[in-house]
DNA sequence: TAGGTTCGGTGGTTGGACCACTGAACCACT
DNA sequence: AGTGGTTCAGTGGTCCAACCACCGAACCTA
């Protein structure tokens, strides 16, 4: 039996500024407030919405830290063109908008992440130390205190840290906050539990024989099975209770 | 008439918060404080700093964009490992953290570029359509009210729109910044002005005629080019006025 | 006309207060 | 001893009211 492709909703109440920087960005995103166009005053927005003007703060540092507003000392707050300046972080807003998962941005973040992780990969096999192999191995060998999960992100952390990219290292870290948004697509599914820790064994092979071409077609046969799960998985839920 | 009973500190340029932001990042990335300790209280911060608790909230809130701790209602803000948290924004924070730009993480950022952009320009010139071609050919031959720069960024932009995902738009925008911040390390040579132009003409051509491979060659060459100059232009000064 | 000044509106900071949440210590009951 | 509920001190979240610092435009003044 499977469900509908479901979004798991943090039973977190939101704070208030939380709600009203959602509200905000969703007019942003939607097109209700135009690029180039000012943003109330703070004073204003706080009496409209009836609530303290340091929560409005809160809320428009927020959209600030996204790039999808320019806060400016004696102006205003200025909405920028999302899709010129929008952070990485933002497709993190963005993907569960309509609640439910995005198909385009989660099979984009996908290709992405399938071009950049065998380069890294790459990248690791050559450079990496005898300290690295040996944190590598024991996150394969020794640590099953773990999920799966969390020790197939483990292992990934490691290889970023071994490719010496302190890029590779962060963008590693924004893949996994969806990994853990939604890994339970691919594991969830015994048969790709066991993938995984074949996986692993692979990886660490052709890393410890620091054979950069190995470790990249490894990694990127990994990604393109994922790819193709995921994209049944979708194919699937569709089929049964998908809207016309 | 009686003066304020306030001691006011000698004003700096820039936001207090911001200020305090940075000293915090400081003491998280060089170590001072460690993963897992707690950060004073808020109340306590802002006492032994001598600036209002609204003030160290925001370079908190500041920090917990960035990733680098996590704030939690009734108990506090933790360190976290930046190295397994950090997010992309982190980067631009410590890529002059020291003083000086620091070439490993430049380098990193050329190296992840020249992995990704070829690609989207692939994927571009096979998703195109007549519309996307138009806004690059105005961008590319009527567009003179721009400097060379801000051309290559609209064009980059462009391709980004053209390979329909959003990925890899936010993700140059992030690259973007660097471009702004940096790009005079390029552009300021004139005969990479011409290069430049050349460069667009011949994208241009490889997304009219939808072919993938070229596109994806030409971007590739130019990344490899920009990715050598930068080096020679670290390497001389280096050895005009580098430290033993 | 050019340059300085004033002024209203905006974000930035302040001080003080109360609310909401957390973990631990405590207590009563089994 | 173990279980479950209560209290309590400490923390972040929100509120209020005021003033400071900054910006652009409108207004002088030479």
């Amino acid at each position: 039996m499977v469900a509908s492709i479901r979004v798991k909703r943090p039973l977190n109440r939101s704070r208030l500024h939380e709600e009203i920087g959602d509200i905000l960005l969703r007019d942003i995103v939607k097109g209700r407030i135009h690029t180039g166009e000012r943003l109330p005053a703070e004073r204003e927005m706080a009496h409209d919405l009836g609530v303290n003007r340091a929560t409005v703060r809160s809320a428009l540092k927020w959209l600030e830290s996204l790039d999808l507003i320019e806060i400016r000392h004696g102006l205003g707050a200025v909405i920028k063109d999302y899709r010129e300046s929008g952070s990485p972080e933002l497709i993190r807003s963005l993907i569960t908008m309509d609640g439910h998962i995005d198909e385009d941005i989660l099979m984009g973040i996908l290709e992405v992440r399938r071009i950049m992780v065998p380069q890294m990969a790459s990248a690791a096999a050559s450079l990496r130390t005898d300290t690295d192999l040996k944190d590598l191995e024991d996150a394969v060998f020794h640590s099953s205190e773990l999920s799966v999960m969390e020790r197939d992100i483990l292992v990934h952390h490691i290889i970023a840290v071994m490719s010496n990219n302190l890029l590779y290292l962060v963008l590693l870290n924004f893949f996994n906050k969806f990994m853990r948004d939604f890994g339970y697509l691919y594991f969830e599914d015994d048969r790709n539990i066991l993938r995984s820790q074949e996986f692993h064994q692979a990886i660490y092979e052709a890393i410890k024989k620091k054979n950069p071409k190995k470790a990249k077609k490894v990694m990127d046969g990994v990604l393109e099975d994922v790819e193709r799960l995921i994209r049944e998985t979708f194919n699937k839920s569709q089929g049964q209770g998908g809207t016309p």
